[in-house]
DNA sequence: GTCTATAATCAGATAGAC
DNA sequence: GTCTATCTGATTATAGAC
């Protein structure tokens, strides 16, 4: 289940592996193709282009994140907190990229490069997971636990930008994955300032 | 002033430019040049290769930068209390990125693109001004008026991470830059939680 | 379904005239 | 200091054998 092993699966693979560690331009199809254990034109058997590619890696992505963080959050059940189901999301967010799936950190580190139509269908295809962030932001203020000075578009802007700036930074041996989420989620909820904070 | 007229600088400003919206890859010689009014060879009479050009772009963004930011925190005095220098510091950086300034969002934007030696290069030359915010971070948790449970580093990763992203979403007409920089410092400061905050 | 050529393209870089 | 012309190298993509 981890390494399926046809040919078009073991491309997809080694491409956001890839992606991930060297970005688009830096992702020759030679490298792909070595880490799917054949030559490159072999790519061209289950792919038409490198772009075709690279936004089916893209896609797979954001299926696995999204698939994973609605999950995790709706293991609480609809009556739990808006900022407890909040802060399930933004655990199960960093967890799920530092844990190393290749496929959501290629979307976080190619995401800005991609070209201009394909970046826009990507985007659609991520807006209804958009939607989910922002109905757990917005629930989080209409109940009145979460500040409704702050632009929700804003908030969610921040907190994807932040959350997805941990692959590039997280190196195994300091913090673990699950420690850096609990300080992502304690310091997004409660800021920074106050020298504690509520349980 | 805004624009010095010698070849040079006008390469360095064409490239910022170009870096800035197309990225490292996309940034091609021949696009930069035409923003300084010349040919792609031209530009090898000023600079032996993209990638020196490039560094100094870097180099350049960085120092613009730092130095827009130390001189809107310091001008409040060492007195002033940690977390109101924290507090300009968020600001001046939005500010700064949002106004335009195309050597430090390019920057922003080509960074962990850089190969491996010149990223290490630049990331050396940012040290200074890493230790900077993370002196803010730090004085601010010494007084007890922040959170001690917070890592510094980890703040300082999320806290540049948040604020570097508004470049990639930003556009003009919606929220102005000055609102969205007191969104970032309430949000980074006293976080979501919470249907008000203290002034 | 994968391979060995090889084509087509493109961008960084160089040579040398003006 | 900028140009025209050209070289070099890398990379995507194709043709066709096995």
């Amino acid at each position: 289940m981890a390494h399926a092993d046809n040919g078009r699966t073991r491309i997809l693979d080694s491409a956001a592996t890839v992606l991930r560690q060297k970005g688009l331009a830096g992702a020759k199809l030679s490298e792909i193709a070595k880490g799917a254990g054949m030559l490159a034109p072999s790519i061209y058997h289950h792919f038409p282009s490198k772009d075709h590619l690279v936004e089916e890696v893209m896609m797979e992505g954001i299926y696995h994140n999204s698939r994973h963080i609605v999950a995790r959050v709706e293991v609480l059940g609809p009556d739990a907190a808006p900022l407890v189901r909040l802060r399930a999301a933004i655990v199960a967010h960093i967890d799920f990229l530092l844990s190393g799936d290749d496929y959501s950190s290629a979307v976080a580190r190619v995401f800005n490069d991609l070209p201009d139509e394909m970046r826009r269908r990507v985007l659609a295809a991520y807006s209804s997971f958009d939607n989910y962030w922002r109905d757990l932001i917005v629930a989080a203020q209409a109940d009145g636990s979460a500040s409704a000075t702050l632009d929700p578009t804003v908030v969610r802007k921040f907190l994807i930008a932040m959350l997805d700036s941990c692959s590039s930074w997280y190196r195994p041996g300091k913090l673990a994955p699950a420690q850096i989420a609990e300080q992502a989620a304690d310091l997004l909820l409660h800021g920074f300032a106050g020298s504690s904070r509520p349980a």
